[in-house]
DNA sequence: TGGGTCAAGGGGGTCC
DNA sequence: GGACCCCCTTGACCCA
């Protein structure tokens, strides 16, 4: 039962997408997606933490971006989207896109942030996507995109407050302030960017 | 089982 | 008034 270790080979999106224009038809089908969901956060939050560095994220993916392409089980369209429970009501399934699909939008996004009609088109059929959901993912993006920055921000700031609390009477007001910053870190919308520095939930 | 993630829903605003 | 945006929420899914 041992499959044979394929050594890996380096090659292009462009590569890619020319095996995905030959498999068009695969690439839509309405079975379960959940294993390829997962590959797509996996692959989403890598391309993230690499964002300037798209091509080892490629590399990295590459292989199990092919595997995809030769896959039917994957869900990205509407069609997908809309099951029925055992009582004959609509219930709303989330669309998992594939990590392929994924890779080339956070490829385009590293690139512009807005695109335009045609583009958003075009972007779309490459991806077998439709507009709407293109336009969507850039929409949710951009708002993923501020709110981690806002977050940043405020990290710094609540930190340079707390190198600034430095004579004695502030030892507690530093020590506190130091650890909501590293907690903030990892818990940012817990707080209320607007006032003050304080919890909401408090 | 609670919390995180993410595609989609939807309100409200702007622009042409 | 339609298209698009931001912003926040919802619902499905996954994981520790």
């Amino acid at each position: 039962m041992s499959e044979p270790v394929k050594p890996p080979t380096s090659f292009f999106i462009e590569d890619i997408l020319s095996i995905k224009e030959n498999t068009r038809l695969n690439f839509r089908c309405s079975s379960s997606h959940k294993a390829k969901e997962g590959c797509a956060q996996w692959n989403n939050q890598q391309c993230e933490h690499v964002s300037q560095s798209e091509e080892l994220c490629a590399q990295d993916t590459a292989f199990e971006g092919r595997k995809d392409l030769f896959d039917s089980s994957c869900s990205s369209t509407p069609d997908a989207m809309i099951s029925f429970t055992s009582v004959g009501k609509q219930k709303r399934s989330r669309a998992a896109f594939t990590h392929l699909q994924v890779l080339e939008l956070e490829k385009k996004f590293n690139h512009q942030k807005y695109l335009s009609a045609p583009e958003r088109a075009n972007l779309a059929n490459t991806l077998g996507l439709t507009e709407t959901q293109v336009k969507i993912w850039f929409q949710n993006r951009r708002y993923k995109t501020k709110r981690k920055q806002q977050a940043t921000e405020y990290c710094k700031d609540i930190f340079q407050k707390s190198e600034e609390l430095s004579t004695e009477d502030n030892l507690v007001r530093s020590s506190l302030l130091s650890t909501f910053y590293k907690t903030y870190t990892y818990q940012p919308y817990v707080y209320d960017f607007n006032s003050t520095w304080r919890p909401i939930l408090w």
